[in-house]
Order: C-alpha cells, then structure tokens, then sequence
DNA sequence: ATTATAGTTGAACAGTTGTTCAATTGTCAA
DNA sequence: TTGACAATTGAACAACTGTTCAACTATAAT
C-alpha cells in the first residue's frame, strides 16, 4: 500500500474517487512532463524553429543564434536524446534536421495559445 | 549592434540569411520556452489532468496526488501566474479550474506524441 | 605528416526549481 | 470570542539546468 503524504483529509470523497481512476499512471506522467521540459528552453526552441526552415550544420546553428558551437552542441544532445532531431554527418560538418513532425505542431499551437 | 557570441563563421551563409528573418522575436520566444516551463513538470500536469475532469478545492487535489496542502498550493501558484487554471472561494474552500481549453488539447497532443 | 576546421565532451559555475517546514491568514461553527 | 479547519506564504534546502571553458576526436586540405 500507498504511503500517505497527504496532510488532510477529502472535502468531496466522491469526486476524488470518480477522478483517480483517470489519472494518467506515473510511466505516462514522467514521459509527458520529460517531453515539456526539453521544450521548456529558449535555445531549443529556436533550434527546433531553424530546423523547421532548413536542415543546417551546427556551426551554422552556432551563427543564427549567436552562440558558441559547444552551447549549441549540448542543446543539440538534449532535443537527439529525445528524439526530437536525427543528425546525419556530410565530410566535416553534421547536419541535423528534425525527426518528428508532430512537435513542430505543438509548437504551433502553443505559438496560438501564447499569443491568444 | 549585436555582440557577436558565436565562435566560427557560417558554413552555409546563404541558408542563415534565408532562416534569419523567419525566426521568432526574443518576447514571443520567452513566453513560449517559459509556457513550457509550467507544463514540465509532473506534479503540475496531474493539477491539470484532474482539472480537466472536475473542478477540486486544495484539499481534494491534495488527497488525489497524495501531496501535501503546500505543495499543491505552491504549484497551483504557478498554475495561476501562467493563467492555466483561476480560483473561486466558497466559503472554506478554494476551487479551482481550469481558465483554458487549449491547454487540454496540446496536453492531449504532446500525449500523442510520448505514445507514438 | 602536418595543419586547420567542425564538432563533441566533461567539469565547473551560477542560477533556478520543487518540496518541506513553520508561521500566518481567513472562514465557519460552537 | 474561541477553536478548528482550509489555504497561502516565505525561508531554507537539495537537486537540477544551461553556459562557459579547455581538452579532445575526427575529417579534409596542403
């Protein structure tokens, strides 16, 4: 059984009971809030934005966002950890490119949702 | 002028001149990285998830994540900063709910997507 | 082979984040 | 008014994050 760390007791019982059984479960939750954090920064956001444009090497990444190739290599790491670009080597340099669809979506439409 | 941070010179400065201008503005970009900032978190996604199914004063929200009052307070805070979710009084309680649709639909999207 | 260029990596640093704890505010019931 | 309960708040703490720096690998050109 379930630790209690709760520090009170349900105002509604009955609402709580209908809701939890619709909980995502923990697998879901952690997956979910991973694919927001990767999101959830300025410079990933622009690589994502550029990638959308065009593929492009990371010295010209490094150029359009007026940051160092190393700062913008980490980045780079992070969104191919998640899946969210493929990198692919031609002679010196290492074209990177988007490997999904579906985020350039969501950003779109948080896009709509901040500006409402 | 801007002070430039990069540390090399374009590869491919005709694909740079041509994504530059199509790039977002540094406030939209902010508001974008920082929306995704509150959803990346999974405390803040159960907030949400259940409010999306019923209304729930702290109280209620605090027994369903098995979390302390505090705690949830402190992330519907946030919740609240970010105009996610509002709060109404009735008389011991603060109910609160969501204050935005779309939300929903891009969680529901980004579950989408971590499910492929 | 040597040199220059493109990119990656790990350590270090400061800045940020989420939960806990204790104290506090506000509301209802007795 | 007093006591109990609901919720909020701020400080403190550990854990995490993004950039910098220096060192390194790998490829291409001479």
């Amino acid at each position: 059984m379930e630790i209690k760390k709760s520090d009170c007791e349900a105002i509604n019982i009955d609402i709580v009971n209908k809701v939890k059984p619709n909980m995502p479960d923990m697998k879901v939750l952690y997956e979910l809030s991973d694919f927001f954090k990767v999101m959830g920064d300025s410079t990933r956001i622009q690589l994502l934005w550029a990638l959308e444009e065009s593929e492009m090497c990371v010295g010209d990444l490094s150029v359009l966002l007026n940051m160092t190739k190393s700062a913008v290599s980490h980045q780079l790491k992070v969104l191919r950890t998640a899946k969210l670009v493929r990198a692919q080597k031609k002679g010196k340099n290492v074209y990177y490119a988007l490997s999904d669809r579906h985020v350039y979506t969501i950003l779109k439409m948080a896009l709509e949702h901040v500006c409402e």
